[in-house]
DNA sequence: CTCATTTACGTGCATATACACATTCCCGCT
DNA sequence: AGCGGGAATGTGTATATGCACGTAAATGAG
């Protein structure tokens, strides 16, 4: 293992500025594809994982998403707000269970196909290569940071 | 080229919920490093293309950064509030040109070895192969992706 | 049972992000 | 000169993000 080499100090070569770059890119192509549905694409994993995961508490889902529980509690509101998910009692007073209205698996099922599309579209203009590169080296840099 | 392969319809798997994912956990880890500074990473992208750059105009900027205008010209506030970037008058009446003052350009000095810590710390986690295999990945990534 | 601790949450504050729309200004044409 | 289109930017509105801090409920030690 040779000693870390030393950076070329170029902002443009950070890690971080290149990841955030792309997410934002790709973010506004998911989120322009699921416009009809007027979900941005946020708001579809998270209605996709309440659907999917059933009921389950916030805390559990921001360890799925990997976001800040406090950024989940907020980003929330606009899908409770329009009746897509709802907050059931639990054994705990202190938890909130989350589970998907049936407008909101009505709402999933429909932006589905959208999504579908988009992700093709993605991986269409990636290449197939490309698209295994990505998500493994993703992936695992993901895996390799967990533990800073 | 196969016609692209159906999609398994989980939402794990999708393409911008991993990089999102990525680009969060990465953003917190460097945005700690920065915390003596006062700067969070996106503000020391921002400082570090106007200090380097030169004068430039928000247009400019937002191209190099790949952030949309207007979204620029909110992330500007706090720098300029704090005294790190000025607008400077240009020929053109419409155009504000950016400059990193004294005061800008030193935090910026400061900021870097935090910043160099920062990457070096993810890249020592992930190590060479999967630095050089996610860079590679990402930047040909939004180069394929650019035309959409 | 009582109380300190831990667990699961929400809130205040500040920033980041982008679309639709409005504004100001330059430039070429008549 | 005047005007009309395009260029550079700001604003209104809405969402996304996370830290510091506060709250309420379960839990375990005594």
């Amino acid at each position: 293992m040779s000693p870390p080499p030393p950076l070329r100090l170029s902002p443009a070569e950070c890690t971080c500025f290149r990841l955030r770059g792309a997410a934002r890119r790709v973010s506004q192509l998911f989120s322009k594809h699921l416009a009809p549905t007027g979900l941005k694409i946020s708001q579809f994993s998270l209605l996709a994982f309440v659907a999917a995961e059933g009921p389950l508490p916030i805390g559990k889902l921001a360890e799925l998403l990997s976001t800040d529980r406090t950024t989940l509690t907020r980003n929330l509101r606009p899908l409770t707000m329009q009746g897509l998910i709802e907050r059931a009692a639990s054994g705990d007073r202190r938890r909130h269970e989350l589970v998907a209205t049936p407008a909101g698996r009505a709402l999933f099922k429909r932006a589905l196909p959208l999504w579908s599309d988009a992700e093709r579209e993605v991986r269409t203009a990636m290449g197939g290569k490309l698209t295994i590169d990505l998500h493994g080296a993703l992936d695992r840099s993901v895996e390799r940071l967990a533990t800073l």
